[in-house]
RNA sequence: GGGCGAUUAGCUCAGUUGGUCAGAGCGCCUGCUUUACACGCAGGAUGUCCGCGGUUCAAGUCCGCGAUUGCCCA
């Protein structure tokens, strides 16, 4: 024993150790290797908007169990770590936080300062979340560490950027978008959310004109009819037919709007009427397309309305809302109000509901690019995990719309495009009343293609303007959606667009573990973008985990008081449990109701990551006994003929077999649970106590070769729990005696299944064992023996062989049983007062003079008697039943026919046992 | 409106290809200073497998309809 272990588990006590140790080994570090297969996984990169919560805890639960298990399986395994930039998000939490300390937004500082802010915020935010996943033990390799904004990173952005240019993808243009008010930046529409809204339908009176019909036009948003600009009925509308043509007042503006026939008016709404508003609806832009409409903003990009509101112009948009309701409702023009509830578009991000705008900006058509990723998830080169995935990805490129790629903010890639100063002058609009130059210098203007603005997309400055010869250029102001640079992800990461020898071994990458909500958004761009730019899948494997929500089914929310902080049950239970409760959880399922108790947004208690705690403390203790019985050994294969021997390495191979199974088909919950029945039940509750035998009474042969096999196989066992739970696992490896160097269990080998040692024989032997063991407690427990009191047993033998095969475990059954004396024979009959039991192979007695209990005897003998005569009826009507005998599958019939006759017999000798202690 | 999940013990969830599949952990009850472990040991109780139909010799498992609930898309 190198070292003495307590006698509890502490996991504080032995976490920190190790993670620094393995670091300076090189363990995490991944490099090409002609002799290795390389497994490769280029961790989703979280944003540094704030801190890891729960659903990252399990996603690097999973990369770390992943990773490690491959690494022992003897790949070179490169896990890369990141962060991302996360554009809009961040600089949203950096403006909060000056908008709360000094009051300020973004404008008021200008870009300069502001991207010196969120620069200090990621700083600050990218270490943390380090900090985190190096506590959760995660073994990636951190020499390789990239930031989105990295400079490599960035010139691998601004090439794929001109590169899609030139494919004549991407494109300035405009068209409906969405805006966030908020935000103050367009979004995609992937980022919007819509949430039903308790709201109302208003129906407004528009009066005819010149002797033409009034018009009820209904309405969820009123304040938009400052914009109308028509009024559109069905064409095949009978009660419109005349109207068209015709021309209606619109209310509280003076002007007058033509009823156009457009088919996307409904005749079975309402009136069959729908005003128009093409500046600030979707539908109603196509209307307006349609029929050359003028497009009138009203709202603006602060959701001001705007001057071209009249008299309202100046009010907020739902201030105005107000407003024009009362406005309405005074002359008179209100015809009704209903409530209505009705989807509406948010912010997923900020929360503040959209506003679509008709807007100039670049976008990316998608179409050549779904069409390209299409037959690679048709063909399953990329593998989805649960395979339904792949299927919504296949719906999803079949609707594929066209991307809006530029942001009207600061933080993030700079889009390559340039303007000539000269020619573009024209289309370069200053923001608020900035001057002209001092606006080009900070950034602060709208680019507008339509009043002459000329992109020349280049990573490079151009030098000479072809046009006028100009020289004076200034960028585009705008930077790419967060997304563009997270499509590039896992070959950016890779040294892309150099080629390298990195990219060629590790890449295509072999996993990637993800939530569900970023499906499109970002795994399927990746997809899309590394078909274009490698030709190569990115990744041959989508994993996609579970959501964890709160344990009564909520969504997990700092500001809803229901996040979580993992390092809170790091802190409570360590890593290994947390670790370990979280992979037992990680199922099938879409959702996981994670069982922690939140008060005042920490946690208090989990039950499972309590039961990862005591799974971690009792692998603590059994390691204590080995060690604290293993004075003097010296380490060495000793081949062992002994029945339990043989059983607890059948047993082990199974475990090695299932649980490598089920790591191949990411089965995390069954990894957990196969590795636990194993350690607690096989080799604790049994094999531990088997050993006592020896290591007590045995000559020293046998306990050496008890000893022997007690460390061998829980040496085997840390290596398979390793890659679950790291930190004790380590701890209790290095502190068995073992032969030869040992340098870490991380890179110790993965347990091959041997199927040699599978030993059906011995499983029966020991599970009849296990059987009249229990059938012994049972009768203790219901008689009430005190488990110190020495009791005794006899045991009749079903045969000859049974007879002989209990002989050769007397010593083993006696301990197990805390028996006195045991008899074993064929003939043995029932003592008077006493216990019994029946198995399969035997009939069990212990005599209770003095101690037992008859009425509870009885009771336990008559439900036994109970649960076979049940158990009997249903199979005594099964096999008299012909259609079951003539179709089931003869083996089939065969068992339900052994099962009927052991059932018989336990009944007849119940019923014996039942006579004879008197009814 | 369309698509996809989920519904099994008081709670959180396993349950591969229909045939020892009625299970685990926690909780509950009984008894324990069992010289590894009370973060433990030995026992015990608990089920309309959401409902209704169907296929089958046989359904928690396959099919249809419905209910409840969640997610995605429109």
């Amino acid at each position: 024993m190198t070292e003495e272990l307590a006698k509890t588990y502490d996991p504080a006590a032995i976490e920190d150790k190790w993670y620094g140790i393995w670091e300076e080994n090189g363990f995490f570090n991944a490099d090409f290797d002609k002799d290795k297969p390389a497994y490769c996984i280029t961790i989703p990169p979280p944003n540094v908007t704030g801190e890891l919560h729960m659903g990252h805890a399990m996603q690097h639960a999973i990369h770390d169990l992943m990773v490690r298990w491959k690494r022992m399986q003897g790949y070179e395994t490169l896990c890369l770590p990141g962060t991302d930039h996360a554009g809009i998000a961040t600089q949203m939490k950096v403006e909060q936080q000056l908008q709360e300390t000094e009051g300020k937004n973004r404008y008021d500082i200008g870009r300069e300062a502001m991207l010196e802010l969120i620069w200090q915020w990621k700083g600050k935010y990218g270490d943390a979340i380090y900090s985190q996943l190096r506590k959760l033990g995660a073994s990636y390799d951190w020499r390789r560490e990239r930031f989105t904004l990295d400079e490599g990173y960035v010139e691998a952005v601004l090439q794929a950027f001109e590169r899609f240019q030139a494919q004549g993808w991407i494109y300035r243009g405009t068209r409906m978008i969405n805006w966030c008010p908020q935000c103050r930046t367009v979004i995609s529409d992937l980022e919007t959310e819509e949430r039903e809204l308790a709201g109302h339908l208003w129906h407004i009176r528009y009066p005819g004109k010149d002797g033409g019909p009034d018009v009820i036009v209904a309405t969820t948003r009123p304040e938009t009819m400052l914009g109308d600009t028509a009024v559109a009925v069905h064409p095949s509308d009978t009660r419109w037919a005349d109207a068209i043509g015709q021309q209606v007042e619109l209310p509280l503006m003076d002007r007058a709007i033509p009823i156009v026939a457009d088919e996307y008016a409904d005749p079975e709404m309402g009136s069959g009427a729908v005003k128009v508003t093409p500046a600030h609806d979707p539908n109603d832009y196509e209307i307006g397309q349609r029929h050359q409409l003028k497009q009138i903003q009203v709202i603006g990009f602060d959701a001001i309305m705007t001057a071209a509101a009249g008299r309202f112009a100046g009010l907020d948009r739902y201030a105005c809302r107000k407003a024009i309701v009362e406005a309405l409702e005074e002359a008179n023009l209100l015809v009704k109000i209903e409530d209505h509830e009705h989807a509406v578009p948010h912010h997923d991000k900020c929360g503040a509901v959209i506003e679509p705008l008709p807007m100039e900006q670049w976008f990316m058509n998608m179409k050549e690019l779904a069409q390209k990723t299409k037959p690679a998830l048709e063909e399953k080169q990329i593998n989805y995990v649960p395979d339904r995935f792949r299927q919504y990805a296949i719906d999803w490129l079949d609707n594929i719309r066209d991307w809006a790629l530029s942001r009207q903010i600061w933080w993030g890639h700079r889009i390559p495009a340039w303007y000539c100063m000269q020619c573009s002058a024209d289309g370069l609009v200053p923001m608020g009343d900035l001057e002209r130059e001092e606006a080009l210098r900070q950034g602060s203007f709208r680019v507008s293609v339509a009043d002459g603005a000329k992109p020349f997309v280049s990573v490079e400055k151009p030098t000479r303007c072809e046009d006028c010869g100009g020289e004076d250029w200034v960028q585009d102001p705008d930077v790419l959606d967060t997304w563009f640079s997270s499509a590039l992800w896992p070959f950016a990461t890779l040294g892309w667009p150099r080629e390298s020898a990195d990219l060629d071994y590790f890449y295509p990458t072999d996993l990637m573990i993800t939530a569900r909500d970023i499906l499109y958004l970002w795994v399927l761009r990746m997809a899309m973008v590394s078909l274009e730019c490698r030709e190569q899948i990115p990744f041959k494997t989508v994993l996609v985990h579970p959501t964890i929500l709160t344990k009564d089914g909520r969504r997990m929310s700092k500001s809803l008081g229901t996040g979580l902080n993992p390092l809170d049950l790091v802190d409570l239970y360590g890593a290994d449990a947390t670790r370990y409760s979280l992979l037992a959880q990680a199922g099938a399922m879409q959702d996981v109701r994670f069982d922690a108790e939140i008060a005042d947004n920490k946690v208090q208690s989990s039950t499972s990551a309590e039961a990862g705690r005591n799974f971690g403390n009792k692998l603590w203790n059994a390691t204590r006994f080995v060690l604290m019985n293993v004075e003097g050994y010296q380490p060495g294969v000793c081949a062992s003929e002994q029945w339990a021997d043989r059983w607890i390495w059948s047993r082990l191979q199974a475990t090695v077999r299932d649980v490598t199974e089920h790591l191949e088909h990411y089965r995390f919950s069954d990894v957990t649970r196969v590795v636990y029945d194993f350690v607690w039940r096989d080799y604790c509750d049994w094999y531990l106590e088997l050993a006592k035998v020896r290591l007590q009474g045995g000559d020293g042969e046998a306990r050496n070769i008890a000893q022997d096999n007690l460390v061998r196989v829980l040496e085997h066992a840390l290596r398979l729990l390793h890659p679950i739970m790291p930190f004790i696992t380590e701890t209790l490896w290095q502190a068995l005696p073992q032969e030869g160097a040992k340098e870490s269990v991380m890179v110790a080998q993965w347990p091959i299944f041997d199927a040699a040692l599978l030993d059906a024989d011995a499983e029966v032997e020991m599970e009849r064992l296990q059987e009249i063991v229990t059938a012994v407690r049972v009768i203790r427990g219901e008689m009430n023996v005190p488990p110190a009191k020495k009791i005794q047993v006899k045991i009749s033998a079903s045969s000859p062989e049974i007879e002989e095969a209990l002989q050769q475990v007397k010593p083993y059954l006696m301990l197990l049983c805390r028996a006195e004396t045991l008899e074993i024979g064929q003939a043995i009959t029932q003592p008077a007062a006493s216990g019994s039991a029946v198995t399969a192979d035997a009939e069990i007695y212990v005599p209770l003079e003095g101690l037992i209990d008859l009425d509870a005897e009885r009771k336990r003998l008559e439900k036994e008697i109970q649960k076979f005569t049940g158990l009997l009826k249903g199979l005594d009507a099964k096999l008299s039943n012909e259609k079951f005998t003539g179709k089931a599958p003869a083996e089939v019939v065969e068992r339900e026919r052994q099962r009927q006759e052991e059932y018989r017999v336990n009944v007849a000798k119940l019923n014996a046992s039942l006579i004879l202690i008197g009814k």
